[in-house]
DNA sequence: AACTTAGCACCTAGGTGGCAATAT
DNA sequence: ATATTGCCACCTAGGTGCTAAGTT
């Protein structure tokens, strides 16, 4: 029943999952193919498109992004690899030796659970319960020291979506999710300088194709802009500091002027990032830190950070997940959701639209949402009868709904989310659904296969960057983090669910919804003046 | 004629200028007085009721803050001395050793011209051409560094009319004027801290006195509240750095709630304070510096910068400036002043409101106010027409005014400004009169006599360390702006003129005025939602 | 009567994505 | 066609003095 309403490329995926060629697949029938399947947690819609599902990636061309001495051309490993590489470096500046340490200590790990299966293509069932650790060190000192993902969940919602980060030729664009990290291990004495670098990924151009909700190899990689260091403005810190605060890159700024002279961070468009953070050893009478290998220092790197840079959003459900946990951009969540459903039907056009504007709400946390202080407008009771309304769905074998229910569904990509809000109090901000750690036992969330998107062919990392440090992958497991219970891949499996037949929408709410809106203020009451 | 409009005070002024017992007057008649004799700078409302005007006020209270050592009781000396007093305190905790240099570098002045009128009541004509140096130095190493307070012009103004600062219970308020200072002379490889703390001037409580305009002591001081000091967060600083960048102190905030943790700078309300700039040689290995006397530092002070704390702005013509000079008071500036001309006349009472309202936007200087961009608003050619009228109002000897005008100007405070609204054009902000460094040579601005200040009990800071504060941003804000020229006394006397007569008034103007104002907006406006 | 407090409207400053126009 | 740019409305965050009400 579901199929007839479905795409063609969606059927298709349902019936053939494996062999599937494209890359991305949100279709309900695609979801639940999958969700059949493996166990895997997670997908990640942005891979990139791969005529070959039999390809299997990991990650050490990370760590080799810095290891100035590995090029392109060298094959990428197909295994995953559970070390820990130290680079020994000395202060020579090049080619330093690197270690790797076979014992990983899984207490240093910064990758997490989610971490583990960075770019593992989501449509290729692939079991790598073990997470990989990335750490580059040229001091034994250092060795101990923890860094933890302070902003991880959110983080993680965005990875699994593939994240992009707008750059803009006036740098005038900060990073979402902000980089927060924190320090254990850090001796209280000595200063350090906290550094955050941001390296390609590897050397590809990329576009998006809105038909496939999918990204795409475009082409090598464009000259790489000049790789800046931008250490912390608060730098150095006495360790004593790093151990009672958070070190908050909020401030650092993107932008594709290469040109800039504001100490922005450089990035080429529609290419993938990898963002690093950089434990210095403070030497007095030093200016600031130019280069890495001159220096003592660990580099701590969190694979759900990675990132596309683009100019304009090409993911709509980025764009969502960034409307609604970034609190800057509030002014665009559709307040007119809030009564929707007390209204009477309306023409599916204007549904899809609306469904498209709110499809991802489900899945943002406020408590992991920087700043975001709605919270308090959400009840508990209100969750309960939200988190209950999401499990009855779960545990619908059959189609509870009618045929434009159902298009809507697709089209909004959120099946949870739809049936949600047929039943769920009306004027709940959706949103605040998982507030308070809650997660759903939805049978549903928890059995999907893991995505089989195309597996991307083995990415090889430019090594282009300036103070690139030397490097290896390394891996460890868990995250030491305590960060909310975040075991629960059904909290974050049916983030991917989405039908692929997406076109690109206007997420404004046309007027007329805002304005039968019973609370919603008129957005247009300030043109009057 | 004029007197019959003036209260007894003034009049008595006006009669007995040297005799007064009063410190403070601003009418017009003691102002015209003032302006016929001596050819003193400026004067200070604020100055401290007196009963004797042969009383010599000096500075070295100031230099006795720094000295722990000196307690509440020594009486001060009654001349001006020129000194430079350096401390060659070791390490040795309380009573250092206190150098006194007879040859002062005038390089290295804090004051400056108009400074060196500090304290110096209004009514007492006193011939000081000397400026002072108030430095206290420990360290040989440091005497040959200069501190240039950036925001003196504007500091002067608010000087000119007795400085207020608010603070509050929760500790919410900046200063205004920010403490901006820049330094020469420092060695770049060095690295230095910048405090500032803040100091009583003298053991005594002051009330204000409305009909008189003026401060009154009203008893010995409450007991003082912890001092603290506030290392400027961007400290350390490197050598090279502070002669690049102003240190601005624009974060540092006020409280008077002696429980405060946040780190603020704790004060008693009614109260006499003197900021205080410490450039401190940084040690490494050292927490916060909690003891002056334990490191080596140089200090600087700017007699300008003296202020009274309060929780209500007393004197409305500091809440005039306040409004026409701090970006963040635009909300309060009269927008209906563009228009006031093109009305009818109206009843006396509201002029005099809206003349008080007005009265000090003359001497508002734009360049000087801290981020105020509404300069863009003036054209030269307006600022030519309003110079003009200024400087026939200089010029005018006799009375070009009919009553109804005099008691305006009376009440406004401000007959420059008076008589230019009569004749500038309308529409004008003229608080941005005196862009591009314009002065007007009026004869009647150069000739009053610096007042004499009650000198107070040298005081005993009590150095208790603020939790520093924790947050991550950090900023250190300003260029090295080649500050305005100052030399022109002229530029800053009228704002001295003002009657004593003010009574409270309240600074919104009457809804009407700003109704039947054509280009503004009704204030009101919001209050539709 | 003098002083203090808390909430407010009104600002500055700057971070959002939308969107139309432009560039490639 | 795709990608980029500049401007915009809409927000957050927080600095103003005003004001009414409270305190001493």
């Amino acid at each position: 029943m579901l199929l007839g309403a479905m795409p063609d490329e969606s059927a298709a995926a349902l019936l053939l999952p494996t062999a599937k060629t494209r890359a991305t697949d949100f279709s309900i029938a695609a979801i639940m193919a999958r969700g059949a399947g493996s166990p895997q947690p997670c997908t990640r819609p942005p891979s990139v498109h791969s005529t070959s599902n039999d390809e299997q990636i990991n990650d050490d061309h990370l760590s080799r992004l810095s290891s100035p001495g590995l090029e392109d051309g060298l094959e990428d490993d197909d295994i995953e690899v559970d070390v820990e590489i130290c680079s020994d470096g000395a202060p020579s500046p090049r080619p330093n030796k690197i270690k790797i340490l076979r014992e990983s200590p899984p207490i240093s790990d910064c990758g997490s659970e989610v971490a583990e299966t960075d770019r593992i293509s989501p449509d290729i069932a692939l079991d790598r319960p073990v997470s990989k650790t990335k750490i580059l060190c040229n001091c034994e000192e250092l060795v101990n020291i923890e860094c933890h993902l302070e902003t991880k969940d959110l983080w993680d919602k965005f990875h699994d979506l593939g994240t992009e980060m707008i750059i803009t030729k006036s740098g005038r664009r900060r990073m979402f999710p902000t980089l927060r990290v924190s320090f254990t291990g850090v001796r209280p004495e000595q200063r350090y300088a906290v550094i955050l670098d941001i390296v390609p990924v590897d050397n590809k151009r990329y576009r998006y194709a809105y038909h496939r909700s999918s990204w795409l190899v475009a082409g090598k990689a464009d000259p790489p802009a000049p790789c800046r260091l931008y250490t912390h403005p608060d730098s150095p810190f006495t360790g004593e500091q790093l151990r009672k605060q958070v070190v908050s890159f909020e401030k650092v700024k993107l932008t594709n002027n290469e040109m800039d002279k504001h100490g922005h961070i450089v990035l080429n468009s529609m290419h993938r990032y990898q963002p690093r953070i950089h434990l210095v050893k403070w030497k007095d009478h030093t200016g600031p830190v130019t280069d890495l290998e001159q220096e003592q220092y660990r580099s701590f790197i969190f694979p759900e950070t990675v990132f596309t840079a683009v100019t304009a959003y090409q993911n709509q459900l980025i764009t969502k997940l960034k409307i609604d946990s970034n609190p800057f951009a509030k002014g665009f969540r559709d307040s007119s959701r809030l009564t929707d459903f007390d209204r009477e039907p309306m023409d599916s056009l204007f549904m899809e639209q609306h469904f498209l504007r709110n499809s991802l709400r489900l899945y943002g946390d406020p408590l992991d949402a920087e700043n975001n202080n709605s919270g308090s407008l959400f009840s508990a009771a209100m969750m309960e009868k939200a988190r209950a309304h999401i499990q009855m769905w779960g545990r619908a074998g059959g189609n509870p709904y009618n045929p434009s229910e159902l298009h809507a569904m697709l089209l909004s990509g959120a099946p949870g989310q739809y049936l949600a809000r047929t039943a769920v109090p009306l004027g709940i901000p959706t949103q605040l659904w998982s507030q308070s750690g809650v997660s759903w036992p939805n049978p549903i969330h928890g059995g999907l296969p893991p995505g089989l998107l195309g597996p991307p062919p083995p990415h090889r990392p430019q090594i282009t960057p300036p103070p690139p440090p030397s490097s290896t992958p390394s891996s460890s497991s868990g995250s030491p983090s305590p960060t909310t219970v975040n075991s629960s891949s059904e909290l974050r499996l049916p983030k991917a669910l989405f039908p692929s037949s997406f076109n690109r929408f206007s997420p404004y709410t046309p007027p007329m919804s805002r304005q039968t809106s019973s609370s919603s203020i008129s957005p247009t009451s300030r043109l009057a003046h």
